[in-house]
DNA sequence: ATATTACCTG
DNA sequence: CAGGTAATAT
């Protein structure tokens, strides 16, 4: 074995059978966002069983001895209507056939099958097919992005390899699929369902290489027969095939090859084997992505008419006790009008009456008066008027009477805001029509206007000032809007599991110091998604919008915390900002990034403020994640150009159709603006001296994010400016890596607008995307590389797996993607890999293989 | 023909 | 990480 021939086939086994693979681009993603909703909802329902899970679907396992009747009928269950025609045509999917090639393997190392035959055995049987599915599922498939692919179900066995022909029909050619009902749901879920098993198939066959491992011919058989119906489906899986096996295998399926199925019938063995060898490519998550955003923003706009409707309602109680103000003052009023003279010292205190109306603040004072005028003459209309213009005409009564106080009392209580209305009131309703019955009318009167006026103004200033942050802009930053920077920081402790790729940490205090593992038991976890769009949701969430779920219904509720199995393909974000606070945090690696919502405070400077973090908790409803840069304004900003102004009212333009990419990218952009780019072109100094932030430099960007403009901040970013490199700098590199946090599979488009500051061209787009291939490269073998080491380790039982902080998995990654920690992983981020050892595991017994066989194990 | 990926190799 | 190759998509 130790021959340099057998070794390096080994490696070279092991480096093919990389996981990722699974994902093929094409197809489906087109036909995605129709069918997006529903395949969520076939997803998740698939994915319920999965996530009960892991036991619920053992014991479906259970009865059946034969593996293939039972799994084909679990699957079948898992799948439910998401694959229907696949199962029809081929009754083993991937996933049976995996769990039938453990089977074997297991046989032939443990002898019996005693292993997996008992209730233990079925437990083995169903969840592995369980495990499958959900790593499958939480590979790839968000809901939104998944519909791709078709990946590669690698038929584990040398079974595996023959089918395959080559799959170039996409599953829409099949001929099976023409029988059966096709729906673009169902292809699309089923895909989905493939694509994952495929990832862990992948992973499986990959550790079961050993020869030892191999499967019977029998198993052929049995398969193969099986297989014949589904030919073609399962060609998609095929793809991705390692050649590692194919050597041998060939040789073993020859038969298989010929199978029947596919379309094109045979495919040679050449051909078998090139496609073995190269996987498909795939297709991104990049729809995700978008939909997300998508949905996001409506569930925004939602929220705003919600907020506008309590606004009007608020406005029309202000209205009514206005009104009978009104009534009250009315009596009074034709003596006041003369007094009323002194408007200008007056304003003072009306100011100081508004106080807490921001709204009003906000208003100049030439318009306050105007509107004052305004209501005097018309009391009546009262109902027609704006709710500015009832609190600027309840101010103005106020101040009104205020001054007649005062005329009557003198000057002296000129200056004291609110006691003197009440004062005035009082008085006046002694002196005036009003007895004493309606002082106390006037004064309940009063403080119920001014509560109504106070909900309102929170409410409105909340609604606003949360997805745009409109406030913010009036108050500070200048330059930039300030985004919502904390806010993502917090949500990320709460937010689920993003798994991304990476899960990258840095041993922080966060978690307690102690590892958190983060187990993903059956029960504790959700289901083991890796990815899932869910959790991008969740990320994105508090980005985009506070909205209430109701769009994403299950998904927010999940979000929530509720394990939902969504996976997601792509590489979320795993991360989340230190600190919301600026830059500081990146270089220090001691950041306290409390869960809460730790805005570190920055400096009190408006970004904060602005931000609003405020409104976090107003905006999410849930635990929101990890990203907090809200989409909109970068959005906003974002389409303008560098220079466009947010402008306060970004958030009712942003219309939400308009871009869905752009958002996204926006959004990533910002993100990794904030980042990378970061200490690139900080303008903002005015925190911490850039110095400060270490090499990094990172924070300077995080402050640009928070700043608004985000946009700006992309483009300008880099050097004060404008400059624009024409090659990659080492910054870059950095930016890119921790974009791959969010992005495994980034578009060129993407990566245009992410790297803003960089003059792109062929060579430099080409690099971006070799970068980002090798850091997929890196980050498969690192997941490879834990799961071996897991079950080296005799991690027998999925539960038992945990990633911590300090596994080397984390460590890996995090100092791979992340040195600068830039980014405070989330724990859930090992989530991704330990669900992906767990379900290997559970679909292997312990130490299927020798470690000899283990490329770089350890 | 181009673009993008996976896989390999250095 | 970069180069190169091959496969695949569009």
């Amino acid at each position: 074995m130790p021959d340099h021939d057998s070794t390096t086939l080994l490696t070279r086994q092991n480096k093919r059978r990389r996981v990722d693979i699974g994902v093929k681009r094409t197809v489906g993603s087109v036909i995605f966002p129709r069918t997006q909703e529903t395949l969520l909802d076939a997803m998740n329902q698939s994915h319920g069983p999965d996530q009960d899970g892991n036991c619920s679907l053992v014991s479906l396992g259970h009865g059946a001895t034969n593996g293939d009747g039972e799994k084909s009928n679990v699957l079948r269950k898992l799948l439910k209507r998401a694959n229907s025609y696949e199962d029809a045509m081929m009754p083993f999917p991937g996933a049976t056939i995996i769990s039938q090639l453990l089977k074997n393997n297991m046989g032939k190392n443990g002898g019996s099958d005693s292993g997996f035959q008992g209730s233990g055995a079925l437990s083995s049987g169903g969840s592995e097919i369980q495990a499958e599915d959900a790593c499958s599922n939480s590979s790839r498939d968000s809901p939104s992005d998944c519909l791709s692919p078709g990946p590669p179900l690698p038929p584990p066995s040398s079974s595996s390899n023959f089918g395959r022909p080559p799959p170039p029909p996409n599953h829409m050619s099949h001929s099976s699929s023409q029988s059966l009902s096709t729906f673009d749901l169902e292809r699309l879920s089923d895909e989905h369902l493939r694509a994952k098993r495929a990832r862990v198939e992948n992973i499986i066959r990959g550790m079961s290489h050993s020869p030892l491992v191999r499967p019977n011919s029998s198993d052929h058989n049995q398969e193969g027969n099986r297989e014949n119906e589904n030919g073609t489906s399962n060609s998609n899986n095929h793809r991705v095939e390692d050649g590692s096996h194919n050597s041998s295998r060939r040789g073993d399926c020859p038969s298989l090859l010929s199978s029947p199925g596919s379309r094109g019938g045979v495919v040679g063995i050449g051909e078998v084997y090139r496609e073995n060898k190269r996987k498909q490519r795939l297709p991104q998550q990049q729809h995700s992505f978008t939909q997300l955003v998508c949905s996001r923003q409506e569930q925004r706009q939602e929220e705003r008419r919600q907020l506008k409707l309590q606004l009007e309602d608020m406005q029309k109680q202000l209205r009514q006790l206005q009104e009978k103000f009104y009534q009250i003052y009315d009596s009074e009023t034709e003596e006041e009008e003369e007094n009323i003279v002194n408007g200008e010292a007056n304003r003072g205190r009306d100011r100081e009456e508004d106080g807490n109306l921001s709204e009003d603040s906000i208003r100049s004072d030439g318009l306050e008066e105007s509107h004052r005028d305004r209501g005097r003459h018309n009391h009546d209309d009262l109902s027609e008027l704006d709710p500015g213009l009832f609190l600027d005409r309840a101010r103005a009564l106020l101040r009104e009477q205020a001054l007649i106080d005062g005329e009557m009392e003198e000057d002296a209580d000129s200056r004291e805001g609110e006691r003197n209305g009440e004062m005035v009131i009082k008085r006046r309703a002694v002196a005036g029509s009003g007895g004493g019955g309606g002082r106390q009318l006037a004064e309940t009167l009063k403080q119920e206007l001014n509560c109504a006026v106070s909900q309102v103004v929170d409410t409105v200033v909340k609604g606003f000032s949360s997805p745009k942050q409109t406030a913010s802009h009036h108050h500070g930053c200048h330059s930039s809007t300030p985004a919502v920077p904390s806010s993502s920081s917090n949500s990320s402790s709460s937010c689920p599991p993003p798994f991304g790729p990476l899960p990258p940490l840095t041993p922080d205090s966060r978690f307690g110091g102690g590892n958190l593992a983060l187990c993903l038991n059956s029960e504790g976890s959700p289901t083991p998604n890796y990815h899932s769009s869910n959790q991008r949701l969740h990320c994105f969430g508090d980005v985009i919008i506070p909205s209430p779920l109701d769009s994403f219904g299950g998904l927010s509720s999940r979000l929530s915390g509720v394990p939902t199995p969504n996976d997601q393909t792509e590489a979320l974000p795993l991360v989340v900002r230190k600190s919301g606070g600026s830059g500081v945090e990146t270089t220090n690696p001691s950041l306290p990034p409390p869960p809460p919502p730790h805005h570190p405070s920055l400096h009190p400077s408006p970004l904060t403020a602005s931000l609003g973090f405020s409104p976090p908790s107003f905006r999410h409803p849930f635990p929101l994640p990890l990203m907090g840069y809200p989409f909109q304004n970068p959005l906003a900003s974002h389409g303008g150009g560098g220079g466009y102004p947010p402008g306060p009212k970004d958030h009712s333009r942003v219309s939400p159709d308009s871009m869905d990419i752009t958002r996204e990218t926006v959004s990533l952009r910002t993100k990794m603006t904030s980042l990378g780019g970061g200490h690139m072109g900080h303008h903002h100094h005015r925190q911490n001296s850039p110095s400060q932030h270490g090499p990094e430099g990172l924070s300077l960007s995080l402050i640009k994010s928070e700043c608004g403009d985000l946009q700006d901040m992309a483009d300008i970013s880099p050097y004060s400016g404008s400059t624009i490199q024409e090659g990659l700098s080492p910054n870059h590199l950095k930016k890119a890596k921790l974009m791959f946090f969010y992005t495994r599979y980034p578009s060129s488009n993407m990566l245009k607008m992410f790297f803003s500051d960089v003059k792109f061209n062929r060579c430099i787009t080409s690099q971006l995307i070799k970068w980002f291939s090798n850091f997929r490269e890196f980050y498969y073998i690192q997941m490879e590389k834990f799961a071996r080491q897991a079950i080296n380790e005799g991690v027998t039982a999925a539960e038992d797996l945990t990633v911590s902080r300090d596994a080397e998995l984390f460590r890996a990654l995090n100092m791979h993607y992340n040195k600068a920690n830039d980014f405070e992983a989330k724990e859930d981020a090992a989530r991704g890999a330990v669900v992906l050892v767990k379900a290997i595991c559970r679909s292997h017994p312990p130490p299927l293989l020798p470690s000899q066989y283990w490329s770089k194990g350890t």
